[in-house]
DNA sequence: TTGCAGAATGTTATAACATATCCTTATTCG
DNA sequence: CGAATAAGGATATGTTATAACATTCTGCAA
């Protein structure tokens, strides 16, 4: 199967990420996760429909796609922007981990954080009001380092 | 127009918002907020469209109840939860600010919070990567203090 | 090597969420 | 009143996501 290009770096993890849970990391899960690597920035699935159906000159339902999202979601590889409804690959998937994001709503980019601090502070907030937290979604809107620069707000 | 009850409570504050901004609370809107506020939960787009429609016997196109809805978060009377695409009556609307959600997935019960010392750890976590954040969106799912309730987690 | 079981993928259709365009109606204000 | 503008409506379409069911692939065991 045709596939963007994949450093051995990120192959190698994903290979693990699976192998850890008995996954099955195939060719077309793979070609969808380097798609995104590749990309550089979140995309939505349809937008990574059109990239493998550009690169592997074939037509791919919806539903293809979605599957390989939950997946690679499952594995800890990527994670779903919720307030953009976006998909990117986890940019630190060494270890299992919560995340935060940072998006730039002038060029795009996002960064993702992790902060413990911000757990703890979210665990708290729930527990004072007999809430049991499951999982957060921290997404911040605003302008990255480089937009912003030389501005004054 | 045909509007679900609306204490004067709720009433008496939109109209103050509105007025404030010089924006007008036609009765197709009051209607929309009245009709949340009735519901007591959160309502995805079409949902609310399904009670309107219900509540005046008629049809309402999509379009008219997303510009209702636009208009009520404008006015700060109304916020849009990104992680279920659903809206819902602001519960703190006598001021403006930035709030948090926690979501029990399994009531469908949303608690709105509003923790200054998160939203200035979140600037902290922000400045310290040169972003200038405009608005957040933190939702917390879990369970709720009924929900978990005995139970040991 | 064949057959089987279960996982993965493909096909088709549709549900759910949201916006575009264009036109009509209502309100405001000179 | 009448023009300007805001709001609402009709129709169509775009975007995101899932359902239901058929087919193919993989690993395994007789």
């Amino acid at each position: 199967m045709r596939t963007a290009p994949l450093a051995a770096k990120w192959r190698k993890l994903a290979e693990g990420r699976c192998d850890k849970k008995g996954a099955r990391l195939t060719p077309a899960r793979l070609a969808a996760y380097a798609e995104m690597l590749a990309c550089g920035r979140p995309l939505s699935a349809y937008e990574l429909i059109a990239l493998l159906e550009r690169r592997q000159e074939r037509k791919i339902a919806p539903l293809t796609v979605y599957r390989q999202l939950d997946f690679l979601m499952q594995a800890g590889l990527v994670h779903r922007l919720q307030s953009t409804q976006t998909y990117l690959p986890c940019d630190h998937p060494d270890h299992a981990h919560e995340s935060q994001f940072l998006l730039c709503s002038s060029c795009g980019h996002v960064d993702e954080v992790e902060s413990r601090g911000l757990e703890t502070l979210l665990s708290e907030i729930a527990s004072e009001r007999g809430f049991r937290p499951e999982n957060a979604v921290v997404e911040v809107k605003g302008l990255c380092g480089s937009c912003a620069g030389g501005e004054q707000g």
